[in-house]
This record gives structure tokens, C-alpha cells and sequence, in this order.
RNA sequence: AGGCACGUAGCUCAGGGGGAGAGCGCUACCCUGACACGGUAGAAGUCGAGAGUUCAAAUCUCUCCGUGCCUACCA
């Protein structure tokens, strides 16, 4: 039979795998370059090859494949534009790791073959995150997938290169840059993570030549003080009047080194001197460039004191200081030492503590970039949603420092620059020069350096399409349409690709920014792959489904506020997907042999249930819709869940079962469904109801591809994919908004009945009589129409409905709107439980009147408050206290009753 | 140091000037032919504290307390 179209509980694992074979096989993920439909792009922030799928990656995919999803059933050409990143740094530190179990380094293999290398590991483990989004449901168009080292997106970086480097934009020079000693490499400022750290501040004293006592400077970093070449005081302070041009002796060292005046030395710190490295601290190069400085570095790359540090040569630089301030102490030169906290940064990837650090490097002049950049957001050409994210980027880019893009690392593009051996001559150029250009000399080095890894993802957006090359898709989809990503990385790649979009594309790169939550960790402190906190979502997907999964991601996505994900509450979400279920089985159960034809021929005949549930439905449509157009995504989701819940299943499929079963309810004989005689209105129902199945399941789609999908296969009279079928429209002339009057009369008076029985202890199992009075006509129709539906709804023997008259004996009382309820309780009546119940009921009320008597007596409110609000007070008012005297009645009937 | 959030039911969180909401948990009664991953009913919050604006504040403004994050700097 029909029944056993679905299994009783939902099983995602065959059905998520058998649609996501089927959408992939049947192209359905596909974009077209050249269509009439209108374009809808997004470009996927490529995760790195090195990643597992995290909490972070399930939401910031999940909203998107919502989008695309949703989208495409609106009728656009979607591309969802895949891939990966390669993630310089953290690429290679995982082959590193991978070669010291081997007990080989990268130095051992060579450059060459350490790139093939991780290549190689690229081969067997980089489409490990690939295949994860899919098991998330993710329609990405994978025969797109990039990957930022392919050929065609080296080639945009080169050229991209090239072109700012020919426009002054890109410079190499000797910058104090964040160093990395273990990573071995530069970073950029973003790079650095600072963390407070309890430190020291030391008094150090530096003899004066030709005076006493000298001249006392304080450092957290007493190492740096080898490659002190001056001391600083601020030409106002008077405490070092007429020290400038003295010189002292730096003490370990014996060189001799000028006392200078910088407005930049604060006299309130310390002792109002400041010894100068500039070789190991940006402000003291700064200085030192102003005063013509000689930089001395005493620290090599790797994190050990050089040749300069003279007897701590060979010394790490933490020991170094250790060492360092004993050798004082025994000079007598360590006046005091302080606890003092400061920041001290670490790198990104390996936590190692950073080193300000001295050397050549490439940089981005970014503020002509950023300029532009600024002006296409203050221009609304791209809107930053939500809006609080805009203030931030503002911020950022007003106050933008030169980018320093290369790295000391191997995997990566590397620079394309040579130099001549020769002459020293710098090239840059798309391939490899022949000869120099200065000198004709043939002997050219290429530049060792590699780009930083978001140098190649800031031109994601357009090399993806093609660029420079193949223009018909970036014609199509550029500018995309909107732009999914967490705020962690607006600096690092939102930014950028703004910059570079702007600058090389003369447009942006995506018209919306839409910047969602950051998933924490079980402390609130952010997950990365570097801190190793992550959860593996994958555990989640087997253990409640992808669908549940995606549900409540979207479920929590409120705009603006982190995610700490509970396990309860995807549990929650699977409840909801089962319900669903079991409500499609129920459904199917009835409607599997349907023939529906689409037409409407049967609008006449709809049931009150009817046009309420198809009024509904498009209320849910409506708000799906609108919420996702605003990216309110969980909006959107909890409108779905509340409309399939508690209305579909709560109270449409309760209130036409009858008409299903052939039955007019639980008094009628049981005589097997099949056998009785449908009730006329039979085929209408079955069509609504599968109307309104049909419509919700396209509704949920974006949502809950898989189940949708394995539903909608079930369904009868549709064809192929949900994918391919239109999203939801509003049916305006299904709007019915009397119908929601009379199905709230009814509700309030089931609930009424059901209120008495839960309260009274009723069990269910004993069918009650019920007489409801009321003093209007209509309504009393209304009930006497709809009696069967609460006979149903309540477990009743028999309803009756009449004028108001005499009370009922040994019943108990609620009150709908101006109709009183009575439960017959011939025999099972507690009086003490009535009496209690009765109370409980007038003291809610009486609660509420004072609110609402309050208001009504302020004549501020009369006249200020817009008067329908004043009027809808005033009704409430008097519906409230209709209702009390009625209970009040009532209570003092039955308290007769149980004391005589 | 600046900036941005956030403190709402036991827990996790929505909402956002005129009726305090959801999920989970809890209590009572029910395995009634879709669903016990269920049904019906119920208990539970002076919406962080204080002040202000308003006829009306959980909601807007300010101050404070608490929490988190971001950016910058610190000799």
C-alpha cells in the first residue's frame, strides 16, 4: 500500500548521497557563460588545500549554497564559482612536518623537489575539503573548481604584478618587516597576532663621555641593546639639556653612540631616554632613517644572535637576554628592573614570537588602492551587510599601511623579478628576460621570494573567470552579486580584493558583502586551523544528517552575533526534518495515486482549513522571500519551521484527517478507511493538500536540499529535479484573511476545551460532552458548521451550540472571545480543581486588566497614542473583562457547588 | 588606549517603542492508524544596574558593572 512509499523515520545517509550523485550527473550545479537569464554569481572563499571542513566553513558554505540554491529556482543563471587556496605558510609547514618524520628537512630536498612535493601531497589530500562541502549539500559548479597556483591564475598574478609594479605601485626596499625566525619569513601586519604578555621593564645605564654618572635608558628587550646606534630624548625635556651631540659608550659593546633629540621620544615613559635599534624595531628605524642612523643587526633570521652581537654570538635571542642582563648586573649597569605587561606578537601560523626584523622586501603602496575602494563603498556600489561592519572597514582602510607581500618561503608565485648578475640591474616581467636590459648580460637570478598567499586571493573574484584571458566570464559574472564571508577576514581578503577589483576590473568585485557570524569554540575563542580547536562537522553530518545540519546553522545565522553551536540544538533541527517526514508520509499515504492537473477548478469548493492553510502558506512565502532577500537567513528558516509545525501538522493534517479517512470521527464505527464513503469534499482536500506540500518543499529546498529533493521524487505530478522547479510565488487572491478569523474563533475555542481537559486530569480516552454559548448569530453558525472539526480536534461525545442560557451543572468553563465553553464533567468534576483553575485563570487576567486600566485612565495616552492603538487597548479591555465576570460567574456557580 | 558587539526562562539563543518568544531541559496525562525524533496541557524571566527621552522603553540616549572580540601602540 501506499503507506510504505517512505520509511517511518527519515534516513539521510543513501538519500543524501544518491541526490548529490544524481544533481552532479545531471549538470544541475552548472552556470552558462552565455544565457538570457539573468546572471547571479558567487565566489566561494577558497578554502585552504590544507583544511578540514570546520564549523566556520559548514555555516559560511551553507548560506551560500541557501542563496545559490534559492536563486536558481528563481529563475537566475547561477555560478557558484569553487575552489581552493594554497595556502603558502600553512601548506608548507604541513609538508615540513611531514618531512621531519622522515627525519628530512625542505633544505635537504631542494626547492625544486620540495614543490613537487607538496604537489604531490596536494595530489592525494587537497580534494579532501572538496569532497566534505559536498557531503554539506554544496552546488558549487566543480567543473569551474580553480586553485590559485593553476596555470591561469598564476598568470593573473604575474600580470597583476607586472602592471603595478610598471605603475610605481608595487616598491622593494629595507623595511623593518614582522620575521618570522621559524617559519623563516616575512609577514604582514595582519600576520601578527599580538598577545599581552608579563614582562620587564630594565633600567639600563649608558655612560656619557665627558660626564657623570651617564645617562639611563628603559627596555623590554635588552638583547637589542648590541644593536643600539644612538640614544633619544625629546628636545623639550629638560632633564637632558645639553646632552645633544655627546656621545655614550654602549656598554658590552664599547662603541661609541650619539645622543639625539626626536620629538617622537615620549619624556613621560621611563627615564625620557630611549635607546635606538633600528635594525630591530620600526619606530627606532623611523628614527634612525630622520637621523641618518647606521643600522646594526645582531640577530640573524633564525632567531640567533650574529657576528654583530659580538661574545653572545650563537646565542638564542631569549637566552641572549638572560645573558645580557647578568653581564650588566656584574658591570653595575642594571639600574632597577619593573614588571611591566606589554603585547608581544606572534605569528599566525606557528605562534613563534615575531621579530621586528631589518631586510629587503616587496611591498604594495596601498593607499592610492585603498582610496578607491573607500569611495566605492561610501558610493553604495557595494553595500556592506550588516551595516556595522562598514565604520570597521573605513576604519581599516583610512589608516592602511604599505602591504608587504613577500615571503621567505617556497610554495608560492614566486616573484617575477630577475636580476642581473652583472649589473645589478632589476627586471620584472611576465616570462623570464633573455638578457639584461641594462647590459645585455645573460647571467639573471630570479627573485627567491614568493607572493603572500592573499596576493593571489585578492584577485580571486576575476582570475577564477578567466582573467586576463577568455573575457565571456567575467563578462557575464563580474561584478558577483554578493560576497559570503566571516568578518575574520575583511582586512586580509574583503579588503584587497576590493582594491585590486577596483584597480584592475575599473569595477567591484561583488555588489553585496554579506559579513555572518563566527562560529567559537566551547571558551568563545575563535576556531582556526592554526590553534587546532576546531569540530569536526563531518561527526555532525553522519550523526544527524546534513539537512538538520544546514537547518540550524541557518536557524542561528541571526545577523550579528557569534554561534557557540550546541549539539541540543541541531538535535533539535533533526526532530524538525523527521516531522517533515512523517508529514510527507502522511501526505503520500493519501495522495500517491493523485492525478493533479494544476488547474483550479476546485476553488469553489475549498474548506475553511483550506483557504486558511493556502493563506498561510503565502504569508510563509512572503517572508521567506523578503527575509532572504535581506539575508535574514534565520528568519527565514524559523518562518519555515513554525509554518510546517505548527500549522501544517499541528492543526491542517489533524483537521482533514476525517475527510481522509472517510470518517466522521472517533464515534463513527471502524470499518477500515478504504471501505467507507469519501466525503465530498475528498478530492478537493487531496488537492490542496498536495498543493501545499508541493509549495513547501520548494520553499525548503535552499534549506534542506536532500530531503526536499527525496520528498518531492515521492510526490505526484512533478517532474524531475525540485532544483528545476520555480521557487515559491505569493498567490495573492489566496490571501484570505477571514478565513484566519474564523479558523482564530475556532482555535481559541479548541484550545479552550483542551485547556479544561489537560487541567482537569480529562484522559483521553473519555469522550466529553461540550456546550458552547454564544450571543452572536454568526458565530454560532461558524461553530455549528465547523462542529465536526471540533468534535475531532477535542475527543468529543457531542458538541452543542446555543444562546446564552442557564449554566450547565457539574461543568468546567472557558471563554473564547464572547463565547463561554462547557466542559461536561458528569462524574470526573474535582471541585477544589475547578475552583483552582478558575483562580489561576482570573488572576492572569486581572494581571492584564491593571496594565490595560492604567493606560485607559492616563489621559496623556488618549490623546497622544495614535488612536487605533488607543482602540486597540480599549477592545482588548473589554474583551478581557467580558471574559473575567464570566469565569467570575463561574467560580462562584462551582464554589456553591463543592461547599453544598 | 581606541572601536565594535553582547548581557532576555535552568542551558543555548531569537526578537527589538504599544500583547515577553524559540529550541533543549522540566512537570502532568497520553504509544489516538504520519511521527514517542510524537501529542495535549502546564510551570518558569521585575529582558545586567541606574538615570534620561516618550503618553508608552526589554526595545532609543547616557552612565556604570560584567563578558567577548577587533584595531593600534607601549622604551
Amino acid at each position: 500500500m501506499s503507506s510504505h512509499l517512505l520509511k517511518k523515520g527519515y534516513e539521510p545517509e543513501e538519500v543524501e548521497k544518491h541526490w548529490y550523485a544524481y544533481w552532479e550527473k545531471e549538470g544541475l550545479f552548472s552556470a552558462e557563460d552565455v544565457s538570457d537569464k539573468k546572471p547571479f554569481s558567487i565566489v566561494i572563499p577558497p578554502p585552504n588545500v590544507t583544511g578540514v571542513l570546520h564549523m566556520g566553513h559548514a555555516l559560511n558554505n551553507t548560506l551560500q549554497d541557501i542563496l545559490c540554491r534559492y536563486r536558481r529556482m528563481q529563475g537566475y543563471n547561477v555560478l557558484w564559482m569553487p575552489g581552493t587556496d594554497h595556502a603558502g605558510i600553512a601548506t608548507q609547514n604541513v609538508v615540513e612536518r611531514e618531512l621531519a618524520k622522515e627525519g628530512k628537512d625542505r633544505h635537504s630536498l631542494g626547492r625544486e623537489e620540495f614543490i613537487e612535493r607538496i604537489w604531490e601531497w596536494r595530489k592525494e589530500y587537497g580534494g579532501r575539503i572538496i569532497k566534505q562541502l559536498k557531503r554539506l549539500g554544496a552546488s558549487c559548479d566543480w567543473d569551474r573548481e580553480r586553485f590559485t597556483m593553476d596555470e591561469g591564475l598564476s598568470k593573473a598574478v604575474r600580470t597583476v604584478f607586472v602592471k603595478l609594479h610598471e605603475q610605481g605601485l608595487i616598491y622593494r626596499g629595507d623595511y623593518i618587516i614582522n620575521w618570522c625566525p621559524r617559519c623563516h619569513t616575512a609577514l604582514s601586519d595582519l600576520e601578527v597576532d599580538h598577545e599581552d604578555h608579563n614582562g620587564h621593564l630594565y633600567y639600563v645605564r649608558y655612560p656619557v663621555e665627558g660626564e657623570e654618572g651617564g645617562v639611563v635608558v628603559a627596555t623590554t628587550r635588552p638583547e637589542t641593546m648590541l644593536g643600539d646606534t644612538a640614544v633619544a630624548v625629546n628636545p623639550s625635556d629638560d632633564r637632558y639639556l645639553g646632552l645633544e651631540g655627546k656621545m655614550v659608550i654602549l656598554p658590552l659593546m664599547n662603541r661609541r653612540i650619539p645622543i639625539i633629540l626626536d620629538e617622537y621620544v615620549d619624556a613621560r615613559f621611563g627615564t625620557g631616554a630611549l635607546k635606538i635599534t633600528p635594525a630591530h624595531d620600526p619606530h627606532d628605524f623611523e628614527i634612525g632613517e630622520r637621523h641618518n642612523l647606521e643600522s646594526v643587526k645582531v640577530i640573524g633570521g633564525d632567531g640567533f644572535m650574529n657576528e654583530q652581537a659580538g661574545r653572545f654570538q650563537g646565542k638564542d635571542r631569549f637566552e641572549c637576554r638572560e645573558e645580557v642582563l647578568e653581564a650588566l648586573r656584574e658591570e653595575g649597569l642594571l639600574e632597577k628592573t619593573e614588571p611591566y605587561q606589554h603585547s608581544v606578537g606572534h605569528c599566525y601560523r606557528c605562534r613563534t614570537t615575531v621579530e621586528p626584523y631589518l631586510s629587503k622586501q616587496w611591498f604594495v603602496k596601498a593607499k592610492p588602492l585603498a582610496e578607491k575602494a573607500i569611495a566605492a563603498v561610501e558610493a553604495g556600489d557595494t553595500r556592506i551587510i550588516p551595516d556595522t561592519w562598514t565604520k570597521t572597514y573605513f576604519e581599516w582602510m583610512n589608516n592602511i599601511r604599505d602591504w608587504c607581500i613577500s615571503r621567505q618561503i617556497w610554495w608560492g608565485h614566486r616573484i617575477p623579478a630577475w636580476t642581473c648578475k652583472d649589473c645589478d640591474e632589476l627586471m620584472v616581467a611576465m616570462d623570464p628576460p633573455s638578457v639584461c636590459s641594462a647590459c645585455n648580460g645573460s647571467t639573471l637570478v630570479q627573485e627567491t621570494d614568493v607572493l603572500d598567499t592573499w596576493f593571489s586571493s585578492a584577485l580571486w573574484p576575476f582570475s577564477t573567470m578567466g582573467w586576463p584571458d577568455g573575457p565571456q566570464t567575467v563578462k557575464t559574472f563580474y561584478p558577483t552579486s554578493v560576497l559570503v564571508t566571516a568578518f575574520d577576514i575583511l582586512f586580509f581578503w574583503v579588503a584587497r580584493m576590493m582594491m585590486m577589483g577596483l584597480h584592475f576590473m575599473n569595477d567591484v568585485p561583488f555588489r553585496d558583502v554579506y559579513i555572518h557570524a563566527l562560529v567559537r569554540d566551547a571558551e568563545g575563542k575563535k576556531m582556526s586551523k592554526s590553534k587546532g580547536n576546531v569540530i569536526d562537522p563531518l561527526y555532525v553530518i553522519d550523526e544527524y544528517g546534513a539537512d538538520a545540519f544546514r537547518f540550524t546553522l541557518a536557524a542561528l545565522a541571526a545577523q550579528g552575533r557569534d554561534i557557540k553551536l550546541s549539539e541540543d540544538r541541531i538535535e533539535g533541527y533533526r526532530h524538525f526534518i523527521n516531522k517533515l517526514w512523517n508529514a510527507a508520509r502522511f501526505s503520500l499515504m493519501h495522495i500517491s495515486d493523485l492525478e493533479p492537473d494544476g488547474s483550479r477548478k476546485d476553488a469553489q469548493d475549498l474548506s475553511l482549513a483550506d483557504r486558511w492553510i493556502l493563506s498561510r502558506l503565502n504569508s510563509v512565502v512572503e517572508t521567506v522571500t523578503t527575509r532572504l532577500d535581506e539575508y535574514k537567513f534565520n528568519d527565514a528558516a524559523n518562518a519555515l519551521y513554525q509554518f510546517v509545525w505548527h500549522e501544517l501538522c499541528d492543526w491542517y493534517l489533524e483537521i482533514i484527517k476525517p475527510v481522509l479517512y472517510g470518517q466522521s470521527g472517533p464515534g463513527a464505527p471502524d470499518q477500515g478507511a478504504s471501505r467507507v464513503q469519501k466525503p465530498a469534499r475528498y478530492e478537493t482536500t487531496r488537492l490542496v493538500l498536495w498543493s501545499v506540500l508541493n509549495r513547501t518543499l520548494r520553499l525548503l529546498h535552499p534549506f534542506i536540499p536532500f530531503v526536499a529533493e527525496e520528498i518531492w521524487d515521492k510526490l505526484p505530478g512533478t517532474e524531475g529535479s525540485i532544483m528545476r522547479a520555480d521557487f515559491p510565488c505569493v498567490a495573492k487572491d489566496r490571501d484570505d484573511r477571514e478565513a484566519e478569523e474564523v479558523m482564530r474563533l475556532l482555535m481559541g475555542v479548541v484550545s479552550g476545551i483542551r485547556n479544561i481537559r489537560g487541567e482537569m486530569n480529562v484522559p483521553p480516552s473519555l469522550f466529553v460532552d461540550v456546550i458552547v454559548q454564544c450571543p452572536d448569530k454568526g458565530d454560532r453558525d461558524l461553530l455549528e458548521q465547523r462542529r465536526d472539526m471540533i468534535v475531532n480536534l477535542c475527543r468529543l461525545q457531542s458538541i452543542e451550540v446555543t444562546k446564552p442560557g442557564k449554566r450547565p451543572a457539574l461543568s468546567a468553563t472557558s471563554v473564547s472571545r464572547n463565547c463561554t465553553i462547557f466542559v461536561s464533567l458528569k462524574g470526573i468534576i474535582d471541585f477544589e480543581l475547578e475552583v483552582g483553575r478558575l483562580k489561576k485563570e482570573i488572576g492572569k487576567i486581572t494581571k492584564e486588566l491593571e496594565g490595560i486600566d492604567k493606560k485607559l485612565s492616563n489621559e496623556d495616552f488618549l490623546q497622544k497614542a495614535p488612536q487605533e492603538v488607543v482602540q486597540k487597548v480599549r477592545e482588548k479591555g473589554e474583551n478581557l473583562g467580558e471574559k473575567r465576570r464570566k469565569l467570575e460567574d463561574q467560580l462562584s456557580a462551582v464554589s456553591q457547588m463543592s461547599n453544598g
